[in-house]
RNA sequence: GUGGGUGUAGCUCAGCUGGUAGAGCAUCGCGUUGUGGUCGCGAGGGUCGCGGGUUCAAGCCCCGUCACUCACCCCA
C-alpha cells in the first residue's frame, strides 16, 4: 500500500502522486490507440444476473442498495458494482452489437470493485486498464498475437522496469491432460497454476488428491507444469511427454503457443516466455493466457493477465468470442510509489508564481500570468503582498520553478528558483526549457 | 470468510512493576522590519481509536467494539 489509508483498500493519492498517475494513463491511452484501439467506458453498475452469469458465484461483489429501501424493491433488478472490464464489455457487445463494426477493439481504463481482504497491492477499488479485441462469430488467432504484443508494448512505454510476460495456452494443457488420460482438467489447471507457489511436490501430491490423477498421471502433469522456454523449444519438450498418440486439442494448442512465441519473439524480443504452469483462475478462458511478472516485484503477483475466451458474450445464436489483457494500473502505481520508483516533480501544475509588490498589483499580476498562460505556461498569482521571502517560500514548498517579480517601473523578473538565477524578463516572449512546462516524471527504475 | 499483530501530536515513534503525556521531523513566529533553502531561539499542536469495567488513581490491567495491518483463500 502505497500511504495509511482511513479506509483499507481504498487508494487516496496526493496530488504529485497523481500526477505520476495520469502519465501512466496517459501513456497507456497512447500506445492502445496507435494499435486501433478505440476509447470505451461503460457504466459502474450492472445487473447482479449480469456478473454472476459465468459461473463466479464467489466473486466478493459489492451489491448496491438504497438506504431508503422501498418495499417494491423486490421486483426491481439487483443492482451491483463491476468486479473487473470484461464482463461489462462484453454485456456492451451484446446490447450494441448492431452499431459496432467487428472484429471490435476497444481499450477501457476504469475503476472496479472486490469485496476481498485488502493487502499490499490488493485493494477494494482499483484501476483496471484493459484492451480487448472481440470478433461476431469467429476471430483469428492474429487477435491473441497482437493484444499480447501492445500490451508488451504498452508495458516497456511506461519505463516501469523489466518484466516478463508468462503465456500458455489452455488448450495445450488440457489436450495434455486428455492425452495421459487425467479427465479432471479444470481440477488439474487448479492444481499447477499454484506451482510457483507450494512447490512440485505438493502440487503432485495435491494432483492425485484433487484432480485424482494416478501417480503416474501427476508426474506428467508435473513435469509438463515445470517446461518453461523463451523460444519455440517447449513444443519438443511436449511431445515427448504426450508420447504416440497427442489429443488434436493438444496439437491444436501447440500450434497456437507456437506462434504466439514466434511472434513475441520477433516484435517485442526478450519479453516473453512459454511457462505451462500457467493456467489462470477464471473459467472462461478457453486458449491463450498471459501473466505478466514485474522483476523486482515478484510479491506483487501479476501485474497484467488475461487471455482468450471463446464464448463469454452471446446473444441468441450469435457468439462473440474475445481475447484481452488488463493492466492492473492501481496495483502497479502504489507498488511503484511506495517504492519511490516513480515519482512527480512538483504537486502542482504551476510553472510561474507570481509575486505581489503591493495587494494593488494584483490586477496587473493577473494580466501577466494571463499572457502567459495564452501561450501555454501555467501560471498562479500570489493572493497577498507577503514579504517576498514568504512568497518565494510558498512557491518553493510545492514545487513550482519560477518566482516572477515586477517592479514600481513596470519591469519583469523571473528567477529560477532552483539555482537561485534571476533574470530580467519579457512577459509576451519568455518561456521556460519545454521539460518545465508540466511536473517531470521522475523513475529511478534500472534497466529501461 | 479464517487466524495472528497493532492503534499515543500532521509523520515516525518513546512512555519502566498503573501515579494525570514526551522526543525527532514537520508547521508557525522571531533573529534577518520585502528575495526562500542553512543556522540559532521560541511557540502552537494530543477526547492516548471508541465504549464499558477493575482501582484512591488507567496510555498501561480486564471485557467489548471499530479501524489498520500481515498470512490463508482468491485475484489486477
Amino acid at each position: 500500500m502505497a500511504r495509511k489509508a482511513s479506509l483499507s483498500g481504498y487508494l487516496e493519492l496526493l496530488p504529485a502522486e497523481r500526477f505520476a498517475e495520469l502519465h501512466v494513463l496517459d501513456t497507456l491511452r497512447e500506445v492502445f490507440e496507435a494499435h486501433g484501439f478505440s476509447p470505451l467506458e461503460t457504466r459502474a453498475v450492472e445487473t447482479v444476473e449480469t456478473l454472476l452469469q459465468k459461473g463466479e458465484i464467489d466473486q466478493e461483489i459489492y451489491a448496491i442498495s438504497r438506504l431508503q429501501e422501498e418495499e417494491r424493491s423486490g421486483r426491481e433488478a439487483k443492482l451491483a458494482l463491476r468486479f473487473d472490464n470484461t464482463v461489462p464489455f462484453a454485456r456492451y457487445v451484446t446490447e450494441n452489437a448492431g452499431h459496432l463494426a467487428f472484429p471490435f477493439r476497444r481499450y477501457q481504463i476504469q475503476k472496479v470493485w472486490r469485496g476481498e481482504r485488502p493487502q499490499a497491492g490488493r485493494f477494494r477499488e482499483f484501476s483496471q486498464a484493459d484492451i480487448d479485441i472481440v470478433g461476431d462469430g469467429a476471430l483469428p488467432f492474429r487477435c491473441d498475437v497482437e493484444i499480447v504484443v501492445v500490451m508488451a508494448r504498452a508495458l516497456e512505454a511506461l519505463r516501469i522496469g523489466d518484466f516478463t510476460l508468462r503465456v500458455n495456452n489452455r488448450k495445450l494443457s488440457e489436450g495434455f491432460y486428455r492425452t495421459i488420460g487425467l479427465t479432471n482438467t479444470p481440477a488439474a489447471l487448479r492444481v499447477v497454476d499454484k506451482l510457483e507457489k507450494i512447490g512440485p511436490l505438493r502440487v503432485a501430491e495435491e494432483l492425485r488428491e484433487t484432480a485424482g490423477a494416478s501417480a503416474e498421471q501427476a508426474e506428467l502433469a508435473l513435469q509438463l507444469a515445470q517446461i518453461r522456454t523463451s523460444d519455440c523449444t517447449f513444443a519438443d519438450k511436449v511431445r515427448q511427454l504426450a508420447g504416440d498418440r497427442p489429443a488434436d486439442l493438444l496439437q491444436q494448442g501447440l500450434d497456437e503457443l507456437t506462434e504466439l512465441m514466434s511472434e513475441l519473439n520477433a516484435r517485442v524480443p526478450g519479453r516473453a516466455v512459454a511457462d505451462l504452469s500457467i493456467a489462470r483462475g477464471l473459467d472462461y478462458y478457453t486458449g491463450t493466457v498471459v501473466e505478466t511478472v514485474l522483476h523486482g516485484h515478484e510479491d506483487l503477483g501479476s501485474i497484467c493477465s488475461g487471455g482468450r475466451y471463446e464464448s463469454l458474450a452471446s446473444a441468441g445464436k450469435r457468439v462473440f468470442p474475445g481475447v484481452g489483457l488488463s493492466i492492473g494500473v492501481t496495483r502497479l502505481l502504489s507498488a511503484l510509489i511506495s517504492s519511490g520508483e516513480l515519482a512527480s516533480s512538483r504537486s502542482v501544475p504551476t510553472v510561474v508564481y507570481v509575486t505581489l509588490r503591493s495587494d494593488d498589483d494584483w490586477g496587473p499580476a493577473q494580466d501577466v500570468a494571463d499572457q502567459l498562460r495564452r501561450r501555454g505556461i501555467s501560471a498562479e498569482v500570489a493572493l497577498s503582498a507577503e514579504k517576498f521571502g514568504k512568497q518565494i517560500k510558498y512557491a518553493d514548498r510545492r514545487g513550482i520553478p519560477y518566482v516572477w517579480f515586477t517592479d514600481e517601473l513596470g519591469r519583469h523578473e523571473v528567477k529560477d528558483i532552483r539555482s537561485g538565477s534571476q533574470e530580467s524578463v519579457d512577459p509576451s516572449s519568455w518561456a521556460p526549457p519545454t521539460e518545465d512546462l508540466t511536473p517531470q516524471i521522475i523513475r529511478k527504475t534500472e534497466g529501461l
